[in-house]
RNA sequence: GCAGGUGUAGUUCAAUGGUAGAAUUCCAGCCUUCCAAGCUGGCUAUACGGGUUCGAUUCCCGUUACCUGCUCCA
């Protein structure tokens, strides 16, 4: 386990797992790269989650929604109206407060029942003027004008800014799996209960993104919506908080980095009846990766009185009619990524002044599965055969610069788990070494066996 | 967005108002038959833009990025 950020980013940079964004042009703030390693290890987590929650489902499909919606779309699901926030500065003390809150707390105190939420900026700012609302800071009444904070990615769909309409850039991809809901039903002849899957970008203007990339305004989520009739909601949603945490766990993830926190009654978003996250212990505390919730039927009957279409579900046996219930979880392809990364990541010490940095990656994960190390250049001609052929069925590494020993280092850092090395011996038996990263054992082969040996290992 | 701090090779760290040094990494060559060996050679840096100055990486201003804290986090 990794006890900084900063060593973690130095590997991920100089390794080629994660770059700086638009590094060249002095960057753009909080934007990543995955390179070559990372890409190979996201699409792992991405594709390994699929296998998960898709392929091996009988109940569940895939979807891949489009990024830009209509934008009535944002109506209905609150997004246009709740997720932003009426923003106010103290001039004197450069505290921000939220303006509704900052009269509503005051009314509190001065006994007065009053939600300003839905007022108008106009209407809050005369309101604090007028009852001089001192900063509950620094107790003066000095605040600059309400910015509103919307979260959401705002552009322009057509030719000209000022002749079309605005769109958004989707701020979490659940929506395109509810608005797409009576077609997958429709088209796959799926019976409740069921769920529909998908992995998309997302996009939030965040006020604080950092810490790596836990928090990024452009991300990817892989989320499910598994849809049940009311009164079963409970139960699945036990069932699917187990079934995340042992999918993390099978993955390699060590039980004492990640908990399970359930949200309390104040902390719950108002669609919400429950929700618990599964957090990881990153360098800088626990962070959520998997946040599963009860939703409801809030987000269908929102579209149904929206669109006028009806999206109820009806039960062919009982002939009864519904609008399901819905249990999201929803992970954080991105910070689940750089939790298997802080979570494998070791400096072993191996005596006499000696360490070596390991990746400890689940062989599922690992971006190489294998290394192919000629023991000499002049072993090359044989040890690129051997390469092309596994090359066909996983994907390895080749490396035949510098020593051995050195070789096998880099390939432990970068998390490889297992090297294939080729001796002048090779020749004529046609064996080869495999050596275990964990292990450091080595065991030795003939070449046609070393397919299946690890196509054992990653198989998951 | 606010406040504070920081910015010199891929990384870690020097130095300087007047030619920017090292270690390590990386690359090439020699050597090398299983865990960071050695030798030789090589590439690579003062975040960006202005200002002051004969001359700025160094001093000043702006911008940008990163770190910490705050606000925020569907």
């Amino acid at each position: 386990m990794v006890k900084d950020m900063e060593t973690i980013v130095n590997l991920c940079k100089s390794r080629g797992y994660i770059y700086p964004g638009s590094e060249i042009y002095g960057g753009l703030a909080n934007t990543w790269d995955y390179g070559p390693l990372g890409v190979e290890l996201k699409n792992n987590v991405k594709n390994l989650w699929r296998k998960k929650f898709i392929q091996e489902k009988k109940d569940i499909v895939g979807l891949d929604a489009a990024i830009l919606m209509n934008p009535e779309t944002w109506v209905a699901s609150g997004h246009l109206s709740s997720f932003s926030d009426p923003l106010i500065d103290c001039k004197e003390c450069k505290t921000r407060h939220r303006a509704d809150k900052l009269i509503e707390e005051w009314a509190h105190e001065n006994k007065q029942d009053l939600i300003a939420d839905g007022w108008t900026d106009e209407q809050m700012v005369n309101f604090i003027n007028e009852n001089k609302i001192p900063c509950p800071n620094c107790g003066k009444t000095n605040f600059t004008n309400i910015r509103k904070f919307n979260l959401m990615f705002k552009t322009f769909q057509g030719v000209t800014e000022d002749s079309t309409a605005t769109v958004y850039l989707r701020p979490e991809t659940a929506q395109g799996i509810f608005v797409d809901f009576k077609n997958v039903l429709r088209t796959t002849r799926k019976k409740m209960p069921m769920g529909i899957a998908q992995i998309g970008k997302a996009f939030r203007n965040e006020i604080t993104p950092g810490n790596f990339t836990f928090r990024t305004r452009e991300f990817e989520q892989m989320e499910l919506e598994f849809f049940c009739k009311p009164g079963t909601d409970l139960d699945w949603f036990k069932y699917w908080k187990e079934f995340c945490e042992n999918w993390l766990i099978s993955l390699g993830m060590k039980k004492e980095n990640i908990r399970l926190r359930d949200h309390s009654k104040e902390e719950l978003v108002f669609y919400s009846k429950a929700t618990t996250d599964i957090e990881f212990n990153f360098p800088f505390g626990w962070g959520e990766l998997w946040g599963i919730a009860d939703r409801t039927d809030y987000d269908l009957t929102q579209h149904m009185n929206h669109s006028k279409q009806d999206l109820s579900y009806l039960d062919p046996e009982t002939n009864e009619k519904y609008v399901p219930y819905v249990i999201e979880p929803s992970l954080g392809a991105d910070r689940v990524t750089l939790a298997f990364l802080c979570n494998a990541y070791d400096v072993e010490d191996l005596g006499e002044g000696d360490s070596r940095v390991v990746l400890h990656l689940h062989p599922a994960l690992a971006p190489y599965k294998l290394a192919v190390l000629p023991l000499s250049k002049k072993l090359g001609d044989k040890a690129n055969e051997i390469f092309d052929k596994l090359s066909k069925s996983f994907s390895c590494d080749y490396d035949e610069a510098g020593s051995i020993g050195k070789r096998y280092r880099r390939e432990d850092e970068i998390g490889t788990p297992y090297c294939l090395t080729v001796d002048f011996d090779t020749l004529e038996d046609n064996k080869v070494t495999i050596r275990d990263r964990d292990t450091m054992e080595q065991i030795r082969i003939p070449i046609d066996e070393v397919e299946s040996y690890i196509q054992e290992k990653i198989n998951f």
